[in-house]
DNA sequence: GCCTAAAGTGTTATGAGATAACATCACGCA
DNA sequence: TGCGTGATGTTATCTCATAACACTTTAGGC
């Protein structure tokens, strides 16, 4: 993600090991639940998890190939409607980009601060979902998926600014 | 807004007479607050206040010469940010849509209760907001702010399907 | 009234995000 | 080993949104 301001930023993303055992126990938790963990699905899952942070799917698409080679774009929108599914990434509809989720679990709903300065990605666990959840009720609308997304500055983007 | 679903669905959108005393209010509020309510500003304003629903860019793009004749993208783009800078209207990130903003006052948070079938959108102010503030507060965030989203069913489409 | 700066509009072109359609391939299972 | 399902590769296209620049309108100082 692109900087909308001029201070520095940070780069240091997760390292390799950490990635590897995110890997690892994806394709463990794909296997558990009858699903397959084929290459393209792998290989988007590890361009997330190496950003550390919310991805563009063109940015996806141009980094796929080892070589430089891009992808083709349903490739990778495959691949990401996949990992969506299961519950390994998650959309974040306000700034059109992906993320891996950091909570390791099947799917569930989600809810993300964004740093508009960093492009920082927070997955928070929402407690929001359920005051929306009560608004959709007392509406009497039957709620399937939520989106949830909080704008401003990281912490660090707060004292550097 | 085109169906998901097979049944049918009721298309009253509001009268002309509401839609002439909504966009009188919104003239006069805009005039208060020292901005100008232009002619493409005020025609993109009606159309949605017309549709009654969240509506598409390119259908108000479509529908905005009173003679079939569609306007230029960014003529309704422009629109679109003035109406949402100045909280006459809302974008509604999920689905890439716009709507009329149905509390009639000045830049405000949002939330919203979509129906996937009908296409029906519900602002409901956001109780919902102060939750993510909380967990804003609590990551280090300086919040600005929100999209606040929720799909489902409203009550006569669950009765209908 | 007249000039000027700022805000708004019209227009062309293009950038960015996402999916439809269809042929081919790989895998699990009988 | 043969079949059906699910996944992939590929081409093309569709949808969403904005950059850039010339021209016009407007409010406010004089």
């Amino acid at each position: 993600m692109s900087s909308q301001c001029d201070h520095a930023h940070d780069e240091t993303g997760p390292d390799a090991g950490e990635i590897g055992r995110a890997l690892a126990s994806a394709e463990a938790r794909c296997v558990q639940q009858g699903e397959r963990m084929t290459a393209p699905r792998r290989r988007v899952l590890e361009l997330l998890l190496e950003a550390g942070e919310a991805v563009k799917a063109y940015d996806l698409i141009a980094r796929y190939g080892v070589d430089g080679v891009a992808a083709k774009p349903p490739t990778v929108y495959r691949a990401l409607e996949f990992l969506e599914k299961t519950g390994m990434a998650h959309r974040i509809a306000s700034i059109s980009a992906y993320v891996a989720c950091s909570v390791g679990d099947r799917a569930h709903a989600a809810a993300f601060l964004i740093c508009d300065c960093c492009g920082a990605t927070e997955e928070v666990t929402p407690p929001e979902g359920e005051a929306l959840q009560q608004a959709a009720t007392a509406a009497g609308y039957a709620l399937e998926r939520t989106t949830i997304e909080g704008h401003g500055r990281c912490p660090a983007c707060r004292v550097a600014a």
